[in-house]
DNA sequence: CGGAGTGGTTCCATTATTCGGAACTCGGTT
DNA sequence: AACCGAGTTCCGAATAATGGAACCACTCCG
């Protein structure tokens, strides 16, 4: 059993590892008022929640009195608290490609005049830690921060496709494939099946397999040993471009992917040991 | 006493909210590995903690096990982990001006040519929740999240000028004092002072006062009943312009101001009660 | 090679915290 | 006035946290 696995599994053999003791439970309420992405009131909270209402009430009060929600004494409603924008902070500048890959990203956005996004693998989704616009900027869902599917992404196949055996085991394990569009692969082996491919060419395609109309060119980030650290993209829309046009850009993205390779190996992500 | 000062306050009379129950102290561990700025070993972590060494062991592999600290097993270090950017992106989209506030601030940098912030009260310092650059526009909290003091910048003097009498004396209690330029202002009374002129005048400078070079005007949004929401800037450097010269923007600076004011009100911030 | 030192991990009896059912308070409604 | 539901407080029982000490795996000496 490798680390990762090991570390995400915990405790004993029950599925989840969260809410086992106090600060777990405390977390999972946290993330409950996250979901809701709007202020909550104590009782919207109550019922969604599994705790009973006095130990749920000590908890929203513990989590304001230390900043990680606010209560609006006004509306009677709880938000998520400033101190989590700071360690947030903190974490993306520690933790995350983003610091290093920055300058790289701008250089490869000027290049092919496209979006580029920056993303790494967290748990079974994709963690989009950086992104620069285009000159023209297109809406669509993806931003620093938020998260995404996977299995339909072209970041995420980038990134599963160099994922060593067991890991990629796990992590498919939990995908709960869902059809966004009229091309979202929802097949574990139709899944499995385009990785190899892109394991072979060495990068990914997104055939507006998440959002309809956008599409792009992937690439794993990862260091000389192999290890997938992230992964970055080109993206654009069908009523810009094609595929076959956002192909010709793989060689920068190659060239980038390498800097913020080889830079990050250096700085923060040493590889000592193949996995 | 007013509702801020309760909830901050808590507990007993005691002076640190912090570190009261469990959570508490699993989040002041948590604050430790993000004051370190960069992955922190075992070791590091147990030499400035308050826990003796099992205690802290057990905090890190719960946070670890929680996807709020990673671990990376090869340098044995700990950094803040993913579940904390997602928790903060969260925080970001629905507690914070930022979201309302973006396509003003775009419009203003566009408009004047120079950067623009957008900061928040958290206590006793100024949290920077978004900026504009002069030239590229990048969103996000790459610099955003970071906090600032509140006596001696821009946004900061902006807004304690427009607080209630009652929480201006606390939050300026808790200031420490500290000269950064030359320029700083380090006496309570002169801050007083420079407050009502500001108060008169409607927007504040920042005079090289925390950065050596950097100037900016600022000006507070308030809610239609005065309810000081936050503040936001124009700032420049010395060898670019002068603060007379960023003076003429106050008139739109001031019409921005109003018009994340008005969406604000509507859409998160409801103003149904005078302070 | 043996032994002391260093950094990290596990045990487990003790102790402090959390848990949560039930009772209560406070606006607002019938 | 009685009722109702959301929110808040109490307190004995149940549970989880605590931390001293022992242990393990190395490494660095003599």
């Amino acid at each position: 059993m490798d680390s990762a696995a090991k570390i995400a599994g915990a405790k004993d053999g029950s599925g989840s590892a969260s809410g086992a003791g106090t600060v777990g439970k405390a977390l999972e309420v946290l993330d409950q008022v996250a979901t809701f992405g709007r202020p909550v009131r104590f009782g919207e909270l109550l019922a969604v929640s599994r705790f009973p209402k006095a130990t749920l009430y000590r908890f929203v009060q513990t989590l304001t009195a230390e900043g990680m929600l606010t209560f609006d004494i006004e509306r009677q409603t709880y938000s998520l608290g400033v101190r989590l924008v700071r360690l947030a902070h903190a974490a993306w500048e520690t933790s995350s490609l983003a610091p290093v890959a920055r300058q790289h990203l701008d250089e490869l956005s000027a290049r092919v005049g496209e979006t580029v996004h920056l993303a790494q693998l967290d748990h079974a989704s994709v963690l989009y830690v950086d992104k620069v616009n285009a000159r023209e900027p297109l809406p669509m869902y993806s931003q620093a921060g938020k998260v995404g599917p996977a299995y339909c992404t072209g970041v995420g196949k980038a990134m599963l496709a160099f994922l060593p055996q067991r890991e990629l085991d796990v992590v498919i394990g939990q995908q709960s494939f869902h059809r966004f569009t009229p091309n979202t692969v929802i097949s574990e082996f139709a899944l499995r099946t385009e990785l190899e491919a892109i394991r072979d060419q060495g990068f990914a395609f997104d055939r507006e397999e998440h959002e309809p109309g956008i599409i792009c060119v992937a690439m794993p980030i990862r260091t000389e040993r192999g290890r997938v650290l992230g992964a970055l993209s080109v993206t654009s829309s069908t009523s810009r471009t094609t595929l076959q046009a956002l192909e010709v850009h793989v060689p920068a993205i190659r060239a980038t992917a390498r800097a913020i390779s080889e830079e990050a190996v250096q700085w923060r992500f040493p590889d000592t040991v193949p996995i």
